[in-house]
DNA sequence: TATTGCATTAGAGTGCACTTCATCGTTTAC
DNA sequence: GTAAACGATGAAGTGCACTCTAATGCAATA
């Protein structure tokens, strides 16, 4: 039930736990009840997460939200920083798809001579 | 001198050691001396590894190569695994980069607000 | 009522890919 | 000749992000 999410329980516990996630409210016999804006907050950080933004730096950004508005310049900064990152991770992911798809290809020649071998 | 590759020289023995590279040739005074297939070897998996390719299936993929030509199409198999994959994190970061865009963008908003606050 | 199954906790364990340490030998530049 | 700089080793350590364990509690079903 709780780990609708694409998240295991244990891994919301453990947000919970290193504050990635603020403390959740319980209901009357100690069970973790989300709000709308709990589950909001987790699909966001869930995105930054599986855009491989450390959990370290979601801290960050989180703790600067908490600060207030006067840190808008720096919690830009801060996305900013990992959008530089993902363009990197796809520049090498691209430049891997292509080795891996010459190889495919070079693999799939290889499979074409066979069979020409063999019909002769 | 050994690090030119974009790997240290800790990352090359260590490599070495599990297998990743075959045993590398000695000078007389023990000393690794890389030939141009070592190069080219460590080339390849190199960008299997910018591309997250996981050290274990490289060496499976080493392992198949050994084994001789009639593993080609498990080879080609695991490079078309790793292809999914990458296309898959692609997607993920493409996710990650259009949320990241957004918020930027809502903070450069505010920006122009508080500008806009400040010239009345 | 008994069982099944999800909830709770603190803390330990896992897996990956390096990275550092401590100690030693070799080569090179001055 | 000597010191800096690089190369060697095995073993231990690091950092990240979970992931699992063990013991226990609550809730719904047969």
């Amino acid at each position: 039930m709780t780990e609708a999410m694409g998240v295991t329980a244990h891994t919301l516990r453990y947000y919970e736990k290193i504050g990635l996630l603020p403390s959740i409210e319980r209901d009357a016999s100690g069970y973790r009840r989300y709000t709308e804006e709990d589950l909001n907050w987790l699909k966001f950080i869930t995105k930054l997460r599986e855009s491989n933004m450390p959990i370290r730096d979601i801290l960050q950004y989180g703790a600067l939200i908490k600060e207030g508005n006067h840190t808008r310049a720096a919690r830009k900064e801060l996305l900013q920083q990992h959008k530089e990152y993902i363009e990197q991770q796809m520049a090498l992911l691209q430049v891997g798809l292509e080795i891996v798809n010459e190889k495919i290809m070079y693999y799939q020649e290889k499979e074409k001579g066979d069979q020409g071998l063999c019909q002769t």
